[in-house]
DNA sequence: CTCTAGCGATACAG
DNA sequence: CCTCGTCGCTAGAG
């Protein structure tokens, strides 16, 4: 689900760019998003259950074409498996179930690029090919971090220790995260969008400037927009969430505003403060693999108290 | 007017 | 046995 609405309100920070600027750099790439793509160019294949290595084909393409330009990439592949999800996981599987039927069987009356469509919407990333993508780049010397949990965290914490300068990625969690540089829907080519953490210029006073907000600024803000962790309060977005924490500096202060707010104040559920600090701890606190200490540890430390 | 929330169409590579 | 959606549009509320 990501941060609802944030990818556009963040859109003054984004621009065309190409791979070919962050030479010399390493960028950490989010694997899953690769191999969700690639299945769409085999959905054929992998709906029948015939076995192919042309999503891995895939993947490799895109890894060669950023060496091509000096670019040095480590894949980060998610080992996740999320509790408190197992109803939309169910809700999606039977979706996917009944397009594979109706694709098998329009393919049966000869209606092939019907077939398709469906077949396409039937795939999904198993771990099987998440595994096999991951024997491949072993065996290519590519560098490849299986993250005991969200990919995203994982993705940042490397950026964070000076591990890469940079994230490949479609997951807007980037910039709550803090990731200063961010290449959104690279193509084959290596056209991007950039996103970037630096101050917007004067044309867009308007604008959501990220780069106005602290680290935990942003974190609050998002938390007050709804995330994975917590829903917002009803009527709030992100840009309401954005105004919110621009004024009152961070998200406790801004949960008292709202509390003294005569239309707002009945809107705020009981004990929202409490399920904030949780959401806060949550996003912050999450684990991460530290490739130098081989050793799971907490994406931020954990303060004493 | 701005902003949120919900809905339907759409999705790969070459 | 099996891992994450997203975009544009719009009604409707503030």
């Amino acid at each position: 689900m990501g941060i609802k609405g944030l990818r556009q309100a963040v859109a003054a920070h984004m621009r065309e760019g190409h791979v070919k600027e962050i030479a010399g750099k390493t960028v950490v790439c989010d694997g899953h998003a690769w191999l969700h793509k690639a299945a769409f160019g085999c959905a054929f294949d992998i709906a029948m259950g015939k076995p192919t290595d042309k999503y891995i084909e895939y993947c490799m393409h895109l890894v060669n074409m950023l060496k091509f330009y000096g670019v040095t990439p480590i894949i980060v592949l998610d080992g996740r498996s999320l509790p408190g999800k197992a109803r939309v996981n169910s809700e999606r599987n039977a979706r996917r179930e009944s397009q594979r039927a109706l694709g098998m069987e329009l393919l049966r009356r000869g209606d092939r690029s019907g077939a398709l469509k469906c077949l396409q919407q039937s795939i999904h990333v198993t771990a099987e090919m998440a595994h096999a993508f991951h024997a491949r780049l072993q065996s290519e010397k590519v560098t490849c971090i299986v993250s005991p949990y969200e990919a995203d965290a994982q993705m940042s914490y490397m950026v964070r220790k000076g591990m890469a300068q940079a994230v490949i990625s479609e997951d807007s969690d980037m910039v709550p995260f803090g990731v200063d540089m961010i290449l959104y829907k690279m193509d084959t080519s290596g056209s991007c969008c950039i996103f970037e953490n630096k101050p917007l210029g004067e044309g867009n006073k308007k604008s959501m400037d990220v780069s106005k907000l602290s680290g935990d600024a942003r974190i609050h803000m998002c938390i007050l927009a709804g995330c994975d962790y917590l829903q917002s309060i009803p009527g709030i977005g992100i840009q309401k969430a954005y105004g919110l924490i621009r004024e009152h500096g961070d998200g406790k202060k801004a949960i008292e505003a709202l509390r003294k707010h005569p239309k707002m104040k009945e809107k705020v559920p009981d004990g929202y403060e409490d399920a904030f600090e949780r959401a806060e701890k949550l996003f912050k606190h999450q684990w991460v693999y530290d490739m130098e200490e081989r050793k799971l540890v907490n994406m931020t430390q954990v303060p004493e108290d």
